[in-house]
DNA sequence: CACCCCACCTGCGTGC
DNA sequence: TGCACGCAGGTGGGGT
């Protein structure tokens, strides 16, 4: 579920909370998460240490605690970090919960387990990280960089969207509406987009992205920041999960594709292959739709 | 190396 | 009502 801006979300909501703060304790759950360090890690490097920021990579969300110690979450599909101010309600599907000073009591919920929860002790490798690629928010990756990595490669554009490695962050959603919004089809290949496709694909990544943060998230069916509360951007999603219904720019009807085993969903009309050259100063909606597509 | 595919989980909506 | 099936925001490991 999270994408770099719900983590982003939750990042910002626990950090004032958190900061400064001391860690008591930890408790497992009966099920583990499928990354997760053994309670005696934890037990070893939390108790006593204090929070002292909180930082993203990715989807990552890093602790650093004092003493040097990291403490590392993913959240996968499904998960959810909720901070509570005093004992924790018994919530189903809670496999972490973090006690700490002053009652606050945070907790790891994931329905699915997908999610990860690692200690690093001082000093050591963060491994999860060491194959995220850089941060779109960032200057580290301009336009220029994402045409070279695509060079000569024939993947299809959706793919190296979602490749952690090239861009950190990008999922599911986001990905099919920044397509959209940059008018790239999803299954083109990468080698093939010109130089002004990765300005403005970029430019919507970024766009996007923040928007998404501003607007506290995407909620489809889960996703929670640490307060407890849904997100709002599912109300400026403009193709997906909206396979069937009308294109809001050329009214065309949306598609959905798989790819990779997961839908991606684009307007076979403004998103046509090669046709982003015909249509440079064309306004909205003038994209050359089958007939049908101006209704409902 | 580049790329594909499935496994890992639970829950929910749909259609028969 | 019940049941089978497909699908869901993520990685990561193994195969071609």
């Amino acid at each position: 579920m999270p994408e770099l801006p719900e983590v982003e979300v939750i990042r910002r909501g626990l950090a004032p909370r958190l900061r400064g703060r001391r860690f008591n304790g930890v408790a497992e759950g009966p099920h583990r998460l499928r990354r997760q360090s053994p309670a005696p890690d934890f037990s070893r490097w939390l108790p006593g240490r204090r929070v002292l920021d909180l930082r993203r990579r990715g989807k990552y969300l890093l602790l650093d605690l004092e003493g040097g110690a990291t403490l590392l979450f993913h959240l996968g599909m499904t998960g959810r970090l909720l901070l509570t101010p005093g004992p924790p309600p018994p919530l189903p599907h809670v496999h972490l919960t973090f006690r700490l000073e002053g009652g606050l009591a945070l907790l790891f919920q994931d329905v699915r387990r997908f999610g990860q929860a690692l200690i690093f002790p001082p000093g050591m490798d963060l491994t999860p990280l060491e194959q995220v690629g850089r941060e779109p928010l960032s200057p580290q990756v301009t336009a220029r960089r994402l045409a070279k990595m695509a060079r000569g490669r024939f993947r299809p554009l959706k793919n190296f969207l979602l490749d952690g490695r090239i861009m950190a962050g990008i999922g599911n959603i986001y990905a099919s509406e920044i397509m959209f919004a940059a008018r790239l089809h999803p299954a083109a290949p990468v080698g093939s987009l010109s130089p002004a496709d990765w300005r403005r694909l970029l430019r919507h990544t970024r766009r996007i992205l923040r928007a998404a943060i501003a607007r506290g998230g995407t909620t489809i069916n889960d996703y929670l920041d640490s307060h407890g509360r849904t997100g709002l951007f599912q109300l400026d999603l403009l193709v997906y999960g909206r396979h069937g219904e009308a294109c809001r720019k050329c009214g065309a009807a949306i598609e959905r594709l798989n790819q990779g085993g997961r839908s991606t969903f684009f307007c076979p009309c403004c998103q046509t292959p090669g046709a982003e050259q015909g249509r440079e100063g064309r306004p909205d909606g003038a994209c050359d739709a089958p007939f049908d597509n101006v209704s409902k």
